[in-house]
DNA sequence: ATACATGCAAAACATTTGCATAAGA
DNA sequence: TCTTATGCAAATGTTTTGCATGTAT
């Protein structure tokens, strides 16, 4: 499937650059990239450590940065601690967050390149990146 | 000026409220309606005890959440902690963010309401706020 | 007078780091 | 073999909390 290639290019850039893979670097990896809800470290903690009961949340915390200064996951920074990861869309994108039961939905929006060109042509700022969260009730949880 | 306005208005909420109107939270409010660039906590606590110097740390920030709470100052979500806050606009709306020397500014951007109202229409979602930040370098620090 | 706010220190929390050991290259 | 990664525990930095004392109402 396509978790395998993109697990498999990961590995690659990751021997390129002389990082070695270990077999907790590889389920770390695969746990991100086969989360579909956005997980925290903790939750990825908890995944890997299914089949390594060895592993070490200090390892998952250093591979999450790795992989993230390699660009291959996207931090998505909430605020009072607990971030989440995005394996599956590594670049910068909005989110929708539920405010009641914490789901996210990457939602469909245009318009953000076109404000992001807007924005550096009025304020002389060269933009690099944004975080674009928008917060509310899920459709489920209205109804409970 | 506009400050004292609405310094005033920010004292009779708490008033109303039954919490009471004591010189750390007037020196508080004060410095966050007259910072112009979104203080964190730990520099309004600088501030505060240049005229009171027996303010405590845990105060500060007491009072920074109960104004939160109250609507009337805009807490900016800060990767990593160092959240910073904006006295002047406690209503949700966007940042650019300068990676350099953390200077942030207000753009205007018009273009949100209208995204937020797809958005809820698209996933079915009530939204209700949002938090987009536009990170980059700003034109001084391109410069040098 | 009587709650509530303050200030201190300790706790909580996520995250990072130092270092000896283990293991990939 | 030789360097890098791991795992543990301790350190970090920010924010919160418990509690005795002080103070606004």
């Amino acid at each position: 499937m396509i978790v395998q290639k993109r697990l498999d290019e990961i590995l690659a850039k990751l021997r390129q650059r002389d990082f070695r893979i270990t077999p907790q670097r590889i389920a770390i990896i695969k746990t991100l990239l086969q989360s579909e809800d956005h997980p925290g470290v903790e939750q990825v903690y908890a995944e890997v450590k299914v089949n390594f009961p060895t592993t070490s949340l200090a390892t998952v915390y250093k591979t999450v940065n790795l992989l993230k200064e390699l660009g291959e996951i996207l931090e998505i920074g909430f605020t009072g601690g607990c971030n989440r990861y995005d394996g599956n869309k590594p670049y910068p994108h909005p989110h929708l967050i539920c405010t009641r039961c914490s789901k996210i939905v990457d939602p469909e929006v245009r318009l953000l390149e076109q404000m992001s060109a807007e924005l550096a042509k009025a304020t002389g700022y060269r933009i690099d990146s944004h975080q674009v969260e928008f917060f509310g009730v899920c459709a489920a949880c209205q109804k409970s």
